[in-house]
DNA sequence: TTTTAAAATACCCCAATGGGGTATTGGATT
DNA sequence: AATCCAATACCCCATTGGGGTATTTTAAAA
């Protein structure tokens, strides 16, 4: 049985010879070639892929984030980023998309059908400039993760648009001014948003809500 | 020029198996064998190793806080870390501890000798399967927050007391009974404390505490 | 050695914040 | 009809944070 393989790539040479590539090696099917991922949820249900290989550096939305999107929604899909990895920062980001493996862009042919083959059979191929880029990333940082619970705090729509205004910086006065409402007020939604978040201070209350994603 | 290497190994076995393998192999050259981390400093200034070889698993100090003590100090040493990566948890605070590369600890010795070179050579082995269970620590966790900078604040004897009672919840009413000052003292120094952390109230000074391992 | 800088101590005022109440009104659910 | 909840609003008071000023001691620099 062939290797099912999506392609979401950019630039057009490049699509061009990944797809031929696919094409004229026995074992791999190349059922999709898409140039950006805003129709990545169509784009995936009609081509059924069991591999996709994912450009990061995509005009609009960024592989990374169809990436999420993709592992998010078909986690049986296996996902190969490909990158250039000269920006640092997106490697951190890259490894929290949910890729089952990396690889460079500027790799050989052959490298790039055993790292296909390699995810289809549930490894997690990485180049080794990828894993060299990746443990500088890490190496002395001291880094803290926080993962996201996603716990339902129950807000209501008012709360979160106060919680919003606080996140901005702005204090109880002129929330009570943007918002219309008395200073007294501002306060008491306040303090039905501590409750409901378990925080006691404000910058406690604004982190949960960055790192929720409440805004 | 052979490669100078270093074993930092609990299990006897493993250790004479080590050492006996770079013994038998041209290239290579062990200048020390150690069983455990208790006197790091001296051992690696007696050895002067290019590559250092640690266990993670070791009694007394862990080998990812020597390694993170030896890449501090000696930055040019590169690091092999060896491991059976069964905790997951570990596989971070390995990955920070500044090592150059990882390898599984049922590898054959081929792969300890072509590791060993990689490293040497500015390379990043790492196994896949350890870059497997790297990639799934971090899929769909959607982790946010990186703060390293590991500054130095400045913060006075006095000041990091003080921090260290607000860490541990007290107001400054206690803070004071506790310290024989008085509460207003307390405040001046709470208040030194936060503009040398950049940080505008208790729990964002208590987080950056607890981040940057003020306590 | 004098000067300067800092750390530690202490107090002032006042605004902002947090926690505890109570209360009314208007929808929504039961 | 009764009940619950969200949104509104006010009360009191303790705690916290920011802006000062000031003294003493100790350490470093000129």
């Amino acid at each position: 049985m062939d290797i099912r393989v999506v392609i979401f790539e950019d630039n057009k040479l490049v699509r061009d010879a990944l797809q031929a590539i696919l094409a004229g090696t026995q074992g791999y099917h190349c059922t999709g070639v898409f140039e950006d991922g805003n129709r990545w949820e169509l784009d995936i249900k009609g081509s059924e892929p069991d591999v996709v290989l994912m450009d990061i550096e995509m005009p609009g939305k960024s592989g990374i984030e169809i990436a999420k999107y993709i592992s998010e929604k078909y986690p049986e899909v296996k996902i190969l980023i490909q990158t250039v990895f000269n920006d640092s920062e997106k490697i951190f980001q890259a490894l929290c998309a949910g890729a089952s493996g990396y690889i460079l862009k500027n790799d050989p042919p052959h490298k790039y059908l055993e790292a296909i083959n390699e995810v289809y059979n549930g490894g997690a191929p990485m180049s080794s400039m990828v894993a060299k880029k990746m443990l500088g990333f890490f190496s002395n940082k001291n880094i803290v993760l926080v993962s996201p619970n996603s716990e339902d705090y129950q807000l209501s729509d008012r709360e979160k648009e106060l919680l919003k205004l606080m996140v901005e910086g702005h204090n109880y006065k002129t929330i009570a001014t943007k918002t219309f409402i008395s200073y007294e007020t501002v306060r008491t939604h306040v303090k039905h948003i501590y409750k409901k978040l378990h925080v006691a201070c404000r910058s406690e209350a604004i982190q949960k809500a960055i790192q929720q994603g409440l805004q």
